[in-house]
DNA sequence: GCCAACGTTGGC
DNA sequence: GCCAACGTTGGC
């Protein structure tokens, strides 16, 4: 089993927004950068835990945690001509280009760790997040690193 | 295949 | 709102 951070902006769709989805599940989509979409098609596995931050709100933070519930699958919105933000029209039918997983809310951590803090903790300091100019928007995350934050959290 | 221009991400 | 860092596009 793998560990993973899923970025997300809370104005978008933010944790408890996951809380209060259907069976606390939502298809991850809308991911448009080919290496996240390569973590998303080829290596997130069911059963994987995931942390869910929050990104470009104050302060940037992990603030839950989740699980992969189904492993990737061509993300529909790339098909919805409909979703400005999404819709990709050079994505063909037969292989779509991007992919998404269904990912289900375990719990929202009781203190949400900052991005901040995360940069103070020497275990976390090699975290892709604290990396200059990382971008991606689905990470790898060490098993070390995973229960390293979730004690941050409070649980 | 190079690389300048442009677009996006995301912290600050 | 700024801008550094990075990815993508497209002319050549």
């Amino acid at each position: 089993m793998r560990h993973w951070l899923l970025k997300t902006e809370p104005a978008v769709f933010s944790f408890d927004d996951l809380l209060s989805a259907p069976g606390r599940t939502t298809g991850w989509n809308g991911v448009r950068n080919y290496q996240a979409r390569n973590f998303l098609r080829d290596q997130m596995k069911k059963g994987d835990k995931v942390l869910i931050y929050h990104s470009s709100t104050e302060p940037p933070a992990v603030v839950g945690e989740a699980v992969v519930v189904r492993e990737g699958h061509p993300d529909p919105t790339q098909f919805d001509a409909r979703d400005a933000d999404h819709y990709d029209p050079e994505s063909p039918r037969e292989s779509p280009r991007w992919f998404q997983v269904e990912v289900k809310a375990v719990r929202k951590l009781p203190r949400p760790v900052s991005l901040e803090e995360i940069r103070a903790t020497r275990a976390l300091a090699k975290m892709a997040l604290v990396q200059r100019g990382q971008r991606l928007s689905v990470q790898p995350v060490s098993p070390a690193e995973f229960e390293k934050i979730l004690a941050l959290g409070g649980r």
